[in-house]
DNA sequence: CTCCAAGTTGACGTTAACGTACACTTAGAC
DNA sequence: GTCTAAGTGTACGTTAACGTCAACTTGGAG
């Protein structure tokens, strides 16, 4: 059996350090759904599931997409595309991102090697 | 001679396709500075040197920086530091700053990798 | 000189992503 | 059962990064 572990609401807020309203923030957005809570208690708790959605977002937002292009990419990740359409929009709509994000790494690398030319030049006057 | 272009606030504005107000935005926050301000004229004129500027903070937002981020990475870049106490802390800071793009350009690599097995998978059951 | 498109300074409006306060409700220790 | 820390819904507050509007001023074409 998996062996299925549950957490409060702030239990998973100190574990990743951020406040339970923001986790409560991201379910009213429809970017994480707490399990138990379409039967039985009035409380929220989440499974490892959820936790792993969770590490997505923020990950995402450290990279500095926007909680809408993050719902956008992991609704990709669960998506379950019916007809022959619908498949190419995703694979379209991955293609897209795959370009972006090559983009932004390849500016970081630029952004890098500039600070890197400062940070060398201060060393020089040394 | 240096042959010296200078555009008017529209001009810069359509040139990166963002709005006067904007520019006037960074201006305010002690990002950009228009340079015959300070002399005879009461509008705002700008050279390639602020043009420049300008293309760095625009491409710090795609990023992902924050303005205040890239206000701190700009200033790295004009510093002019005197003791050695300010030169090793704009060291420092130049270190953390290449830490975190490295961290960065790591992170978008996962992602892009997460994205592309996700797009296989929407291939193969075609 | 005259005219008007373009620029300027406030000032208030807006959106995303939460923070905070309040008046309840719930659940686990005793 | 009861008591209290933790959770809930509702609602208003806040900050960054501009948008928008109004009442002026400026400057280049004619």
């Amino acid at each position: 059996m998996t062996e299925e572990k549950f957490f409060t609401i702030s239990e998973l807020a100190s574990m990743f350090d951020i406040s339970s309203r923001t986790i409560r923030y991201y379910e009213e957005m429809g970017m994480l759904t707490s399990i138990t809570r379409e039967s039985l208690t009035k409380q929220r708790s989440y499974s490892n599931t959820e936790r792993r959605r969770l590490k997505l977002i923020l990950r995402g937002k450290k990279l500095g997409f926007s909680l809408q292009e993050i719902k956008e990419m992991i609704d990709l990740y669960e998506s379950n595309p019916e007809g022959k359409a619908e498949k190419e929009r995703i694979i379209e709509f991955a293609d897209k991102k795959l370009k972006e994000i090559d983009e932004q790494i390849l500016q970081l690398q630029i952004l890098k090697e500039e600070i890197f030319t400062h940070r060398e030049r201060f060393l020089q006057e040394k």
